[in-house]
DNA sequence: CACTTGACCTGTCCGC
DNA sequence: TGCGGACAGGTCAAGT
């Protein structure tokens, strides 16, 4: 489930809450999940302190001072949840939760503070994962060798974005924007999006692009990845953030999860769910024409 | 090599 | 109400 906006929404909250606090304990059943010898667990996690929460692509990096880090990949339906001393932060509206009482049946790790705050790594389909690695290692894993370029960095430009993307020509431009060693982060939520905004068809064959649509499709990517980690992600079933909080994101969407709703550009046509690359896809017939 | 498909898991929803 | 099948936001491995 999370993308980027969702894992740097999370990695924010982290950045609040975890720094400074020191790890007494950790509980998890869930080897395949998080396979580190309890030997190391023992040596380089409890009695750590956190020094501070990054984020690569869609992994979350918790740095600590053992010179080891937690590295966290979400998946589809991963959840970090950081619980005080006094129970949940920012217990707003229940609406605004995705998450009872924990721990519950998804929670696969607990971490618990030396002040008896908690993080609960939740994963209700078990595709996440969580190594604890030496710091100067983590660059090393094999996703991080291979993934593409942030795409926010304020460094990664339109002429960047375009060459990455054509040295795919015969790839579908929705596959191409999906695979993470081209750019990182992206999703299907915002490669739907971003396609609408571009009025390309995820159909189309990047060869079929010209360089004035894919400059448009950069444009709208950053747009929509920004707008989203503004609103604080988004939420259908599970994703939540560091408080358990949705994120607000679908409500401004425009084509995903709107299948039958009319195109914000054309209020005589409906979204359609199709199938493209083997992904759920959300299209405009009228603004997205599908190539012959 | 480039591209596509299925597998990994569990839960939910939809049609019969 | 019960049951089978399809589907769900991500990545990999194996297939063509």
């Amino acid at each position: 489930m999370p993308e980027l906006p969702e894992v740097e929404t999370v990695r924010i909250g982290l950045s609040r809450f975890l720094p400074g606090r020191v790890i007494a304990s950790e509980t998890h059943d869930w080897p395949k999940g998080f396979p580190n010898a309890d030997a190391d667990v023992q040596e380089f996690l409890i009695g750590a302190e956190i020094l501070g929460v990054k984020r690569r692509a869609k992994v979350l990096i918790i740095e600590l001072s053992s010179n080891y880090s937690l590295v966290i990949h979400l998946k589809m339906t991963g959840q970090l949840v950081y619980v005080g001393e006094g129970g949940r932060f920012g217990a707003g509206h229940p609406s605004d939760s995705l998450v009872g009482q924990l721990p519950d049946t998804s929670t696969r790790v607990t971490l618990t503070c030396t002040d008896g705050s908690r993080l609960f790594f939740n994963d209700q389909r078990k595709f996440g994962w969580m190594r604890l690695l030496p710091t100067a290692e983590v660059p090393n894993i094999d996703f991080f060798k291979k993934v593409g370029p942030e795409p926010l960095a304020d460094d990664f430009t339109a002429d960047d974005f375009r060459e990455r993307i054509r040295k795919r020509p015969n790839g579908l431009i929705k596959a191409v924007l999906l695979d993470q060693t081209v750019v990182a982060g992206v999703g299907n939520i915002y490669a739907d999006e971003s396609l609408w905004g571009a009025k390309i068809h995820p159909a189309e064959r990047v060869r079929n692009i010209g360089d004035s649509k894919l400059n448009t499709l950069f444009n709208e990517l950053r747009a929509v990845l920004q707008l989203s980690i503004d609103k604080g992600g988004s939420s259908d079933k599970n994703y939540v953030d560091a408080e358990g909080k949705r994120g607000s994101y679908l409500s401004f969407a425009n084509v995903f999860r709107r299948e039958g709703k009319p195109c914000p550009r054309h209020p005589d046509t409906n979204i359609i769910k199709t199938r493209v690359a083997g992904r759920g896809t959300h299209t405009c017939p009228k603004c997205q024409k599908e190539p012959a």
